[in-house]
DNA sequence: ATTTTTTTTAC
DNA sequence: TAAAAAAAA
């Protein structure tokens, strides 16, 4: 008897080092099928939306080359996947393993199709390793980077990245949601001009920045990340967030480079460096795995007591790109245009938001999540509770970042700072990092009205500092 | 994955 | 006296 798989997509939107879809591929049909799930996982903020929509455009377009197409529902998929499978005749479902809250929605979807006698078959392929696979000595993942990070090193290297099938059964008609009925890109206002530019959603514009990634900035990763200046991210954090290339992928590329000829060569350092950014994405899935609420919930409970500010003019100012502190504002700008922003500008950005403002995480969280096209249900909480000081491997709460000093560290020329904040941009470097320092003759001569054509800072560093430290010392107890 | 203050060291 | 290192937050 011809035998039928179904094969389901969700955070894996790749047809290369896909173990479902190779598995899958094994079946004498094949239909392929992505859910907009409307229960059980964290609803996509506006620029993922904008996201999703074209990788899944882009998905589309390399399974009709091979005789396929992507089958679109939306609804709960608890019931959309069984369901699906039951129209098709199909004998197995197949996906890729996803972790934290999400895996209920799988458990689900796994007990319904055995009801009816289909068997689901899922496979590795989100992490570099599973959650499982990594272990400190109490058994359970470690809580702290570093020994979670040693772990993983000595997991040695994640398996070698499979190819696409070469082989592909036929495919069966099945009705399809309409990609445009979803509402996923803006209309009446497009802010999505900027995106569009600066970005290739899908598998082949994640593969190539992956080569250009690793030919490129990759050599000098380690110092080139810390400056705004310079394209020194990989921007792979969106492809990575839609499965459009794979940590191991991503993993493999990196290591190979180590073998070129000595001239081209990236330095070990940065290699290092950049593995340990991508461990860190599977060390935020295991904390979201521990910690399901992890967007909602201080991981460090003392933080319930936090008196966060509610006021709301100062929150809104630094939405919008209007603390009076340029770094800040030209990385908030960036964020809203492009819908991404270099790690170095959010732990700025966040410790501003936190410490300066004293307004609670969870509030900027949500801003990250409804602005950034690689908003992640794992780091984004992760990372915010990071910087707040309130997860359980955090920074420590006096670290509080000096936007003046990291503005000097980070673009000492003040190129980041013109591009994004213009109307300051004809101020010498000197006081692009703290315009109020220039005189009036020096503001006046740059078309600089403080107050007027650029705000003075909202708040004052020093004492925000130490109104900062004040209130989270209170908190300790100390 | 810091900043600021204090102390030490090196001219 | 200034830079570097250490300590404190």
């Amino acid at each position: 008897m011809a035998s039928t798989a179904l094969l389901w997509f969700r955070d894996d939107l790749r047809l290369g080092d896909n173990a479902a879809l190779r598995a899958a591929a094994g079946a004498d049909a094949l239909v392929c099928l992505y859910v907009l799930e409307e229960e059980g996982v964290r609803p996509l903020g506006g620029a993922s939306q904008w996201w999703l929509a074209n990788s899944l455009r882009a998905l589309d377009a390399a399974l009709r080359e091979k005789g396929q197409k992507l089958i679109l529902r939306s609804g709960n998929a608890a019931e959309i996947v069984p369901a699906l499978a039951d129209e098709i005749g199909a004998s197995e479902v197949f996906w890729n393993r996803r972790y934290g809250p999400a895996e209920k929605i799988d458990g689900q979807v796994t007990r319904a199709l055995k009801q009816r006698g289909i068997e689901a078959k899922t496979f590795a392929g989100a992490l570099l390793h599973e959650p499982d696979a990594i272990k400190g000595s109490t058994g359970a993942a470690p809580k702290i980077f570093a020994p979670f990070w040693k772990r993983l090193r000595a997991a040695g290297d994640p398996p070698a990245p499979i190819r696409a099938p070469s082989k592909w059964p036929s495919t069966k008609r099945v009705a399809s949601d309409d990609l445009a009925d979803w509402s996923l890109e803006p209309t009446k206002p497009d802010w999505a001009g900027d995106m569009r530019d600066a970005w290739a959603p899908g598998e082949d514009g994640a593969r190539k920045r992956l080569h250009a990634f690793v030919d490129g900035a990759l050599s000098t990763y380690a110092d080139s990340r810390e400056r705004a200046d310079r394209d020194g991210s990989s921007r792979l954090s969106p492809h990575l967030r839609f499965g459009e290339v794979s940590p191991t992928q991503v993993w493999h590329a990196a290591k190979h480079a180590l073998d070129a000829p000595a001239k081209e060569r990236p330095s070990p350092a940065s290699v290092d460096k950049f593995l340990a950014e991508l461990a860190w994405r599977d060390f935020a899935h295991h904390q979201l795995r521990a910690y399901p609420k992890i967007a909602d919930e201080n991981m460090r409970d003392q933080f319930d007591r936090f008196p966060w500010s509610e006021e709301r003019k100062g929150f809104t100012a630094w939405t919008r790109g209007q603390t009076g502190y340029p770094l800040v504002d030209a990385a908030m700008r960036h964020l809203w245009a492009e819908g991404w922003m270099p790690n170095r500008l959010r732990m700025l950005t966040a410790s501003f938001l936190i410490k300066h403002l004293l307004s609670d995480w969870r509030r900027g969280e949500k801003w990250f999540w409804d602005t950034l096209v690689d908003a992640d249900p794992a780091n984004n909480p992760t990372n915010w509770q990071w910087v707040a000081g309130s997860g359980i491997d955090s920074a420590p709460y006096f670290r509080i970042f000096n936007p003046v000093t990291q503005s000097e560290k980070a673009d000492p020329d003040g190129d980041y700072v013109r591009k994004w904040v213009p109307e300051i941009a004809k101020l010498p470097a000197q006081f692009l990092t703290a315009p109020w320092e220039a005189s009036p003759m020096e503001l006046e001569e740059a078309g600089v009205r403080l107050g007027k054509t650029y705000p003075e800072p909202i708040v004052d560093h020093k004492e925000a500092r130490e109104r900062a430290l004040g209130a989270l010392k209170k908190m300790t107890g100390k």
